[in-house]
DNA sequence: GAATTGTGTTCAATATATTGAATATGCTAG
DNA sequence: CTAGCATATTCAATATATTGAACACAATTC
């Protein structure tokens, strides 16, 4: 099902777009990245509905530019280091990574929850960009570079008040989403106004259960959201300490960090 | 002069390719991740040698896939959150990264130097995998994802020693490497011997002055050369400790490492 | 041991991605 | 305000990347 998707939006863009071999390179990178182990070329073909001698040449493009490994005895393709390199180099370029992490250790000591910092990427996802775990009790964590519906938890709630979406693509969007615990619409319609007047979203147990989520954005162009501080915590023990504290901290660090934008 | 020699290979691999565009993508790639600022259309396809409207084509489908964001003000390019997601995948794939964090965090804790897990990548570059530094003393770094030149330093002896080079193939790519202070290719190539004998190399200044480099193979597959444990250290504080104590950790690592990998 | 089914790979025909000239638009300078 | 020179973008002609059939080879199955 997953697959079905995938070769649709495959197909959208390969058909779409001007430059078709970009298109079936990022497919092959992605599907490489999404299995534990190295695939043949068979497979990769077949998966991504490509003539296998289009992949085969695909394929070799991709080695050469070291972005895919090549087994040659078993004839295996799989993610190569490339990749890695890239994304380091996407990582120093982008300042807010920089200026957040520090904040994010400070925030992960003195709250002792788990710190993110996300960012919108296309309207579809966010992605970790920055963590920070609190010490040595157990705590929920997410990895830099994981990728979540832009809509979902207490991060969705600021995405959806603060971008200019109608009511009617937001039900749409909505209906979409995957909850432990879903909130009715007009619930969470409404948890969405709050996050506009009191500048930071909570997700209390919705996303995943026991696990409770605070966000607030943080502005790198006025108008323009794009990034937030993330805090995760496990219900039961965020609310033994009471979330005001957590959120004033979130709130002041996270304008802290958008008027050095501001400049 | 840069520019030239990117212009060069990319050329290369363009002509030589049934899958040019990919070439072209990943060019793009490399080129926006080596410049800290996003770049408009025109630098980068004159960086490239690329005809303008090929490059925008090339450019909308690398936006469509979530590698290069695009700003519709400026009308620039870069790096997109996508690049990250790809590496997290390879990360997680690769069960030498795992493995070898713990050691990394041990080696550099007990012996206070900067510990590095290094992939050959390629025949020509070897990458940052992993690091670990020591505490709070002065430390060089190195940075994960970090690309070095495939035989210099320690870890070069190493790829000498370890990959069946002819002596004179090993001698035009040895005149190609840029020293702080060149050892002679005689001194040299008797280092790579003694590589081959006492299982580690040392570097002592010859790749950075005063910087020593210590590195140990590991063995993911039995005879085939791809992964290294890699110490870096000031070398005045490295010599008051003594190389001995590290060298034997490193290499008893390094074996420990390589057991776990020939079941 | 022959037949079957799966690989990965090559190669000439054709659908199409690439090209370069033309267009639109914005910016700077006189 | 206009001229000049950037930029991004479009579009039809053509060079070429993609295709699918044919090939070689290995691993199963009968």
């Amino acid at each position: 099902m997953n697959d079905k998707r995938d070769a649709g939006g495959l197909a959208d863009n390969i058909k779409q777009s001007k430059a078709p071999a970009i298109s079936r390179a990022a497919a092959i990178l992605r599907l490489l990245g999404k299995h534990e182990s190295p695939l043949g070329l068979q497979t990769i073909a077949r998966e991504l509905g490509l003539v296998p001698s289009t992949c085969l040449y695909a394929l070799r493009a991709l080695v050469a530019e070291e972005l895919v490994a090549f087994d040659a005895d078993t004839k295996r393709y799989s993610l190569d280091a490339g990749v890695l390199t890239l994304a380091r180099q996407w990582l120093q370029r982008d300042q807010f990574t920089d200026l957040a992490q520090p904040v994010l250790d400070r925030l992960s000591r003195e709250h002792e929850v788990t710190m993110l910092a996300v960012k919108c990427v296309g309207a579809e996802h966010i992605v970790v960009v920055g963590a920070s775990r609190a010490g040595n009790t157990l705590q929920v964590s997410a990895q830099v570079g994981g990728r979540f519906p832009a809509l979902i938890s207490a991060t969705g709630r600021c995405v959806a008040a603060y971008r200019n979406f109608d009511e009617a693509e937001l039900r749409t969007r909505f209906d979409t989403l995957r909850w432990d615990n879903p909130p009715s619409f007009e619930d969470w319609y409404r948890e969405v106004q709050e996050t506009r007047s009191q500048g930071f979203a909570v997700d209390a147990g919705n996303y995943i259960s026991g696990v409770t989520v605070v966000a607030a954005p943080v502005w790198l162009a006025p108008g323009k959201f794009s990034h937030a501080l993330v805090a995760l915590g496990l219900g039961s023990a965020l609310q033994r300490r009471g979330l005001d504290g957590l959120s004033a901290g979130l709130v002041s660090a996270a304008e802290g960090l958008s008027q050095r934008f501001s400049t």
